[in-house]
DNA sequence: CAGACTACCCGCCAAG
DNA sequence: TTCTTGGCGGGTAGTC
């Protein structure tokens, strides 16, 4: 049951990625039949404490209120030392873990939980800028870089500020189903599901405009005729590029290939006709442009690893709203 | 599930 | 000179 959710913050708080944390769990969203969560924000004491952007939150909880916390989120931590975080802090969030609450970092939070042990023998990630710097830190931590989050037992680390989000609304997904998180992040105004890496974002920070107009106008076209045969040499004409330009620009814009985003997109369309109507399988692979129910079968098998069925049995639910 | 057949795509390189 | 383009080879992944 997730229903208790405490944020906690150090002697300076990250304003953004906190905030990530609060928009999707301490929203009153009840108007649309949605969950609402005991949201609250703890730090090392109650008062006013300032944040990176120079203005202060007044902090209303000391960390006793960890005590009762479903899911404890962490949206940013200091990186410049390898200093141990307060003992008291520590033994909280071990608390925490060993009540079987949710740990869920954001950004450099990551870096409170290794300190706290809570990472040993654990897949992680944190900001691309310190991938490098939290895997020889806590060797015992292992590092994937090329994530927006990992999950492991019940602990989720995410990427980067924005990527916290995709962290918060996929805790959502698996406890409250992905009709729930769907509506959150529909109400977010933010995709339900990110695909790639964060690595897309280190390669091109800053995308060419001209491809993004180009290629934008493309890539919408392609969503809206998911079920019609498509092949890479055939988009490329479209885009009025040579298949190997194209591919080029392509990757440079999305940081990933033309036909695993095809892909990509093809199975969310499929998550959602699964979630959403109650559609065969064979109906849906052909709505989606997979060919063939094997063929749908294969590539969630690949990509989710579980069958359609399964994800249609996990995440189907009564849509509260 | 195996096997044949395509399509994809990435390193390489020459040309503009 | 440096950068982008686009054709080619061939290993890999997807499709039937």
């Amino acid at each position: 049951m997730l229903k208790d959710v405490v944020a906690v913050v150090g002697d300076q708080i990250a304003a953004f990625e906190l905030g990530t944390v609060s928009e999707v769990f301490g929203l009153d969203r009840s108007d649309a039949g949605l969950p609402t969560y005991d949201f609250a924000v703890a730090g090392l004491r109650p008062g006013p404490v300032p944040t990176t952007s120079g203005w202060s939150m007044l902090v209303e909880h000391g960390l006793e209120r960890l005590a009762t916390a479903d899911l404890v989120a962490i949206p940013a931590w200091p990186t410049g030392t390898a200093e141990a975080p307060p003992a008291e802090l520590v033994d909280a969030l071990h608390a925490a873990a060993e009540r079987g609450a949710w740990l869920l970092s954001v950004c450099s939070g990551s870096f409170l939980l290794a300190a706290a042990g809570l990472l040993d023998g654990r897949r992680a990630t944190t900001h691309w800028k310190y991938t490098d710097l939290l895997a020889t830190r806590h060797p015992r931590v292992t590092v994937d870089p090329d994530v927006l989050y990992v999950v492991d037992g019940r602990v989720i680390s995410s990427a980067g500020t924005a990527a916290g989000i995709d962290a918060c609304l996929h805790l959502v997904r698996l406890e409250q189903g992905g009709a729930v998180a769907n509506a959150i992040a529909r109400r977010m105004v933010v995709p339900p599901h990110r695909n790639g890496g964060q690595a897309q974002y280190v390669e091109a920070p800053v995308p060419d405009l001209t491809d993004c107009d180009e290629l934008a106008e493309l890539l919408d076209w392609v969503t809206a005729h998911l079920d019609e045969p498509l092949t890479v040499d055939a988009l490329a004409a479209r885009a009025l590029m040579s298949p190997r330009t194209f591919a080029r620009r392509f990757r440079a814009l999305t940081g990933t290939t033309p036909h695993r985003w095809l892909l990509d997109q093809r199975l969310l369309l499929a998550e959602r006709l699964l979630e959403d109507t109650t559609l065969g399988i064979d109906v849906i692979a052909d709505r989606a442009g997979l060919g063939s129910a094997d063929s749908l079968r294969h590539h969630f098998a690949g990509r989710r690893g579980i069958s359609p069925q399964t994800y249609r049995r996990t995440f189907r639910r009564s849509a509260a709203a």
